[in-house]
DNA sequence: AAGTTAGCCAACCGCATGGGT
DNA sequence: GACCCATGCGGTTGGCTAACT
């Protein structure tokens, strides 16, 4: 139906914290005449707080029998396989818990209980262990083409040519600290177009969008793009992580992450080299994963080309 | 010591739902 | 059925604090 807040009908109603004496004027309240009609509460009790706002209170804070302190590991097991059968339904999951709010639960499970499962390699949205989940998600080369529209080409062309995806990280040029560098993809001789809409097209040509000069990497000037701005200056971006690549034995170790304007924009994660190469993009909060990737044995500025 | 970052938690906000008129 | 109102729920935000640079 959707209605006005309670601090919007009443503008002079106290927001924030809570003050003791507050809760103490609110304990008593219900301690004495109970819960009934929460709006006249903050009148009844001497309070200048909407209804709403002593409900919350008493919920998660006063209420006698909240339990206190540190989820036990019993209670975290719990919330774990309660959220596999119920997913966010925090006040379902709650009603499992005695003593435990849902506002408590929520917020366990977004600060703590989710990074948990992360390290364990479990996605705590699906539980399914990650590397189970990429190799049902992992595109067969097939959909891969149809995907990217490789429509004209066969698929002889298409494995000969390099794949290109312009959130690559080495599109984002060199970064003169460092002794690797990773420079320009050969322009024309993309394999499909971009997941992105308008950055590049099929034939491999970059939109025409993308305003940057040449010598500005195209992710930088995707992102330019993208956040409106009128200016072709790369500066905006940078390399937060950009560790040297370990070729020598075909692994490479590292991860590399750029930023634009503090903006976290994509990763890529050689873990599985050299079978696959898992990038990460804005698009994409998990890593895909792209089958092969090989590489000149000198990176300094030479281009990175990516094939079957 | 000062500034920055990250984590945690309390509280707010918008929307959905259900009951009463 | 339409409207009003109270309550419940889940997502999000803001502020505090500790850790880090």
């Amino acid at each position: 139906m959707g209605r006005q807040s309670c601090n919007l009908v009443k503008p002079k109603l106290r927001k924030g914290l809570w003050s003791p004496e507050e809760d103490e004027k609110l304990f008593n309240y219900i301690t004495i005449f109970g819960v009934g009609c929460w709006s006249t509460v903050p009148k009844l009790a001497g309070l200048q707080r909407c209804g709403k706002s002593c409900r919350l209170r008493w919920i998660n804070y006063l209420r006698p029998d909240l339990k206190r302190g540190m989820f036990s590991q019993e209670e975290e097991d719990l919330i774990i396989s309660l959220h596999k059968a119920l997913g966010n339904k925090w006040a379902q999951i709650a009603a499992q818990l005695p003593g435990r709010t849902d506002n408590e639960i929520k917020n366990l499970w977004n600060s703590s209980l989710k990074k948990k499962l992360m390290k364990l390699g479990i996605d705590p949205n699906t539980h399914i262990p990650i590397s189970e989940k990429e190799e049902r998600e992992t595109p067969s080369l097939l959909e891969m083409e149809q995907a990217f529209h490789v429509k004209e080409a066969s698929r002889d062309q298409f494995l000969s040519k390099p794949i290109f995806d312009p959130l690559l990280l080495c599109e984002f040029g060199h970064d003169s600290n460092h002794s690797t560098q990773l420079q320009q993809i050969p322009g024309p001789n993309f394999g499909f177009d971009s997941i992105i809409p308008n950055l590049a097209n099929i034939d491999g040509s970059m939109a025409e969008t993308v305003f940057c000069s040449d010598s500005t990497p195209r992710m930088s000037s995707f992102l330019c793009n993208e956040v409106g701005e009128s200016s072709s200056n790369s500066s905006n971006v940078e390399m937060v992580e950009n560790r040297t690549f370990s070729w020598g034995d075909d692994k490479l170790d590292s991860v590399f992450r750029c930023q634009y304007n503090g903006f976290k924009c994509e990763e890529l994660k050689p873990s599985l080299w050299p079978d696959q190469v898992q990038l990460r993009t804005p698009y994409s909060e998990a890593y895909n994963s792209y089958p092969l990737m090989s590489s000149s044995e000198d990176l300094t500025g030479t281009s990175m080309e990516f094939f079957q």
